[in-house]
DNA sequence: ATCCTTGACCAAAGCGCTTTGGATGTCCCA
DNA sequence: TGGGACATCCAAAGCGCTTTGGTCAAGGAT
């Protein structure tokens, strides 16, 4: 069934028929309610296809999701930011195209996706320090809304980021007035933006307080659950093991937790950790007292954001870059405590 | 750039440049490599649009990632199986629609896709015992692929699954083996298809040994961390805790290992652990010896013979119904040991 | 010399919508 | 009573491709 069929079975015009199913005012109402129906009946609905030829417009977001070939690694927070914004693409009528595609091809797809007309915008995912996707997409004209952002990036660009320096300085501030020193942060890879921002805000609070952090308790790594046990382990072993852990995702953290009970070590007592938490739908760190003392942002909420503002920006291609902030809120658990040191001095007192 | 203004700039018709492009015979090779050097030349790739339209076919496929307002969960396994099947999509150029659907809506969003004419295949995610879907899409001519089976359906589809039955059957058959009688089985959902498979092979297991499962011991749930650790909590408080547990997924089995430390119990010795290992990318269980004895099977490669077998299904629409029934491997870890009653006995002699 | 292939190209129709630019009829007011 | 104003509908062009059904010239067979 297609428009032309059910505008003859009306006996109306196919303009008509198109314009009562798209709410033009040009249409009485008997009519239009006459053409839903019918529509309705005949199970018809346009086909998209021509639908995206008439209008010039795809009617859909892209979203790459880049896999590199060696380790072969999703990042686990994409599912739980895709599920945020596809929930908001659909309410407002837009697919979402996603490809998969290997890291050194993502330039050329995005400028395939643009060429061929297969998608209205694109989300950037994971942005370096210094991303050349942002000044590519720009020139390109394609419009984009970057996922966190890049530090060494001077043009504008729409952007929804958490407030990482900040969460990580909160963080560290509390371990650091918890008594500890021997700090370690167990950081995601050191080119990509976040992490720099994260070990920012580490140094800031160290800062602040007058103390001097040790950069060799600074490590950076995939967020996999075995980085967290191996590099965990390796301090462990090493001469002077750190008495707290800022881990940069949970998933890590349990590896970090495996860790200490192969070292007969207690979470919380024996070693403090605090981690990021994306809320991510299959590892709630909730119940009455959350598991991890943890800085917290919903991945989810992040991912609806996005689509809001892509959305808008696809409908205002002329305003000003847009920038949301989101801070992230510090949430104490039963993984930290006064550090071994300070709870002797504590217990003397 | 469009087609008709490259083929003015070479001085040829639409028609010649367009098969030029497309690699038909009718052109001599001296205009198609003319062609296609100015085709790269302009950066000019053909509106994804219009071709669309002209040819019939979306060149897309659909996936649906149902997410129930109430515990916003995305299955984890989504996107490593999406890492695999869109390897294969993107190689035969095709595009990933993916649909963020509430549970209710599914079955519409079925017919929307189909009618709309958005896609030209889907896959079937996460089917129930007895799963409405399936018919559903038969019905509306959609070709599919299942990953998974649906016990209760009796039509023809095409399906990929793990042999889910045996690999819980030879698990179960292990642990008794080892001398445990108080088998727990952490499972799924109990109204999805593979947890009931995998029920089953438990229960063939402890028949073929002549002895009785304890049906208590058995439990279904969300795949996430805090079921795991609820539910060992719930056994380890009972009057007869198990003394080895099965368990679906990597995930719940992190739970669990986090209330065996809470209650000072070793993995692989006070209690043996077997679980099903989806080789998520996030969680390897690798090493020189893997942290959990598992019954293994790639859900990435799952995705790709998903793909593979639906893109076989679009092209010959009227084969016969395939099946792919992977057998998952059976790897042993440190999370399994004798029984403690059979251990005692082995130490005596 | 004639006819038939064959190779190389092209004009135009069509895919199923949207949208521009009317056409027609009705109503109201000068 | 005539002419805007408005409401309601329609014909046809166009979106940018693919594909059908040609044309035309060159070459081979008869």
């Amino acid at each position: 069934m297609n428009l032309k069929e059910l505008s003859e079975k009306l006996g109306l015009s196919p303009t008509t028929v198109s314009r009562a199913l798209n709410g033009y005012p040009e249409v009485s109402e008997s009519t239009r309610r006459r053409v839903v129906e019918a529509a309705r009946k005949f199970n018809y609905s346009p086909n998209a296809r021509a639908t995206r030829l008439a209008t010039g417009r795809a009617m859909a977001i892209g979203h790459l999701l880049p896999v590199s070939k060696e380790h072969e690694m999703v990042n686990p927070v994409f599912s739980d930011f895709i599920a945020g914004a596809g929930e908001r693409y659909a309410q407002e009528g837009y697919d979402l195209l996603l490809s998969v595609v290997r890291d050194e091809d993502e330039a050329e797809t995005y400028r395939d996706l643009a060429t061929r007309g297969a998608v209205d915008g694109v989300v950037l995912h994971g942005p370096k320090i210094d991303d050349p996707r942002i000044d590519f997409l720009t020139e390109l004209g394609l419009p984009f809304v970057v996922h966190g952002r890049s530090s060494a990036i001077s043009t504008e660009y729409n952007w929804v980021d958490v407030n990482n320096r900040r969460a990580f300085e909160r963080a560290t501030t509390l371990l650091l007035d918890l008594g500890h020193r021997d700090i370690a942060l167990m950081n995601g890879l050191a080119d990509m933006d976040f992490a720099a921002r994260r070990a920012a805000g580490f140094h800031d609070a160290f800062r602040n307080r007058g103390v001097e952090a040790d950069d060799t308790l600074i490590s950076h790594g995939e967020m996999t659950e075995t980085y967290g046990y191996r590099r965990m382990v390796e301090m462990l072993e090493s001469a002077k093991p750190p008495t707290a852990v800022i881990v940069s995702s949970i998933i890590p953290a349990l590896g970090l937790r495996r860790a200490l009970v192969d070292y007969g070590l207690k979470i919380g007592k024996d070693v403090s950790v605090v981690i990021h938490d994306d809320e991510l739908s299959y590892f709630r760190n909730d119940g009455d007292v959350p598991t991890y003392t943890a800085t917290r942002s919903s991945v989810r909420e992040a991912g609806r954001l996005t689509a809001n503002m892509l959305l808008d920006a696809i409908q205002n291609p002329d305003a000003a870059a847009r920038h949301i902030l989101l801070e992230a809120e510090v949430t104490l658990g039963q993984s930290t405590g006064p550090a071994p040191a300070y709870r002797q001095f504590l217990s003397q007192g």
